[in-house]
DNA sequence: CTGAAAGCGCTTACAG
DNA sequence: CTGAAAGCGCTTACAG
């Protein structure tokens, strides 16, 4: 059973490999007849064509790849990760695809090398990339290595040459945030990013100024590395600045955390002397007192979203992008909401 | 470049396949100076031998599997086995071994089928197992599909067929917190296990029971499913109740939280009235108000043994099992500790 | 609709 | 140490 090959089953069939093939695959060449009995016999023997020997004859390996480049400590805590892992995940399967998982470290030549390799030994047959940022040398490299990709996350831009991927509004979300925070009185706040290197940032940092621009609202921004530290930090230098800042939007959960450990520390209360928005929902937001505002981002559909692209180049060719929805912001009590 | 092959190679170098491949794969049969021409060359067009080609020949998929079949909105907010999937996939890496990662419901028919598929396509050499339950129809189902295993995280039992994987001794951790509580004065308290059917539940809630009994202590146990909200329910029902219980002990980080909260919601300080002993360390734990003790069992390096056990299996047979190391008790304030 | 055959790109006895 | 050849288990033109 184990060992049961196309030969084997088209010799107690008495067909031909090709007529098993064919019907294996729905493709036409056998009667209706022959296909119910290979496939009825196929179930029967519990029998599955080898992966290698369809991958080595169809030059396609049936899998795709993803490299979670990140400090292995943030990859752990970082609850957006994990949801996007288990929407492309749940995608992929239902392609019959597979998924394999790489987790490096931050140095990006780690990731290089693996992509290296898996378009060397034709191991996947396609990738997701994450974190798109200025002069990222990944899509030139996947393109020379003939690796399709899709770019997940990535703000839209225009003029660009077209690439498969999926897409965020990130100047509606910041729109989302200070409205709801002026809503509630706040005229300066402090915007914690991460790298700025980061398309996503980027764009994040220049909605939040134009839209609180256009409300009068004062804007200071600091760069931080999503890191609950760096989160401590940069509210702790921002509040102690004395600059009159009523509210803290971090770039992430795990900053925000950070955010309430400072604030806890040089005695403010959040959110009567300081409000707090997080830029990424999760359990931690739902759980800390106060509970974070935060805008929810749905990286489960995301996920399952840039994966089904990543199919359809993959079947198809297509290169298409997909506007993600706008993220939803869940009020709680950190922006004065009822817990 | 990216079509380059063996027989390129060969031609190139004006030598036999068969040299090429020798050369390669670091076995006798060619002179080190082929060899090294072989290997400056493979280095230069930056050419890796493909691995389906590979798989096929030496009938080897180069690739192990983890199923995580759990609530997908469990497995995202579980610290615990993203710590274990990080430590499994560094290991895997430096075997040289890919790691398919699949995620299904809770429905154990889909475990199942990606086992019988992966076994029957060739998918993966073999797999790593976790949860293991009374009864437990995997390991009689792999071995049907000859696809190697390594059991995760079991307690150790005397006497059954030796099988690879890593055992935790849970009683020893049992008695690490139960001591704990003793310490601070704890007479009576309740052990908020997840499902009976795990084995490693079974020997925790032994565990708890036992070395209570040598203190005097008494143990209402509670079972529950490693939610949030089961952790919740279940100590609403034990404190309103009005046993006295003093302490609670629970068998994850989620359900600790759980438990916060319903002692929030019913007004009882933490740990004045109740304290709270979390089975898993995380970020959770360490951010929740009060912090909540917890006994840090280091999911990294249980996954990287455990993918190692796995990886010695695959090459040598060898069938081992290897002792976890006991967990560490972090005292925080949900047992008195200072904050 | 069916069969014989070449090919995918490696590995590995087997002669030389 | 090297070369010619078979084999791993599929897919896919190509004749019939």
């Amino acid at each position: 059973m184990a060992k049961e090959t196309i030969a084997g089953l088209a010799q107690r069939l008495g067909i031909s490999k090709a007529s098993v093939s064919y019907a294996l695959n729905g493709q036409p060449g056998v009667s209706e007849l022959t296909r119910r009995r290979v496939l009825d016999l196929a179930d029967e023997l519990g029998w599955y064509p080898s992966s290698s020997a369809r991958a080595l004859s169809r030059s396609r390996a049936g899998a795709v790849g993803m490299v979670l480049s990140a400090d292995p400590l943030l990859i752990g805590t970082e609850p957006y990760y994990m949801g996007l892992l288990t929407g492309i995940e749940t995608a992929l399967a239902e392609g019959d695809t597979a998924l394999m998982l790489r987790m490096v470290g931050k140095d990006p030549e780690q990731e290089r090398a693996t992509y290296e390799r898996w378009a060397g030994e034709r191991k996947v047959d396609g990738v997701i990339l994450f974190d798109h940022r200025h002069d990222d040398p990944r899509p030139a490299l996947l393109e020379r290595l003939r690796l399709p990709f899709v770019l997940h996350g990535a703000p839209a831009t225009e003029g660009a040459a077209p690439r498969s991927g999926t897409t965020t509004d990130h100047a509606l979300d910041a729109a989302t945030i200070v409205d709801h925070l002026h809503r509630a009185g706040h005229r300066r706040i402090a915007h914690i990013s991460g790298p700025r290197s980061f398309l996503h940032e980027e764009a994040r940092i220049e909605g939040v100024q134009d839209r609180a621009g256009r409300h009068g609202m004062s804007v200071t921004r600091y760069e931080a590395d999503y890191s609950l530290d760096s989160g401590r930090d940069a509210a702790l230098a921002l509040l102690r600045a004395g600059e009159g800042i009523t509210a803290l939007v971090f770039g992430n959960d795990l900053m925000s955390m950070g955010g309430l450990l400072a604030m806890r520390a040089i005695g403010l209360r959040c959110p009567d002397d300081v409000a707090l928005v997080s830029w990424d929902d999760s359990l931690h937001c739902e759980l800390a007192s106060p509970s974070v505002t935060a805008l929810a981002r749905n990286p489960g559909l995301q996920g399952r979203v840039a994966a089904e692209l990543l199919l359809r180049l993959l079947d198809t060719g297509a290169v298409q992008t997909a506007r993600m929805p706008a993220g939803d912001l869940i009020a709680r009590s950190s922006t004065g909401a009822l817990p």
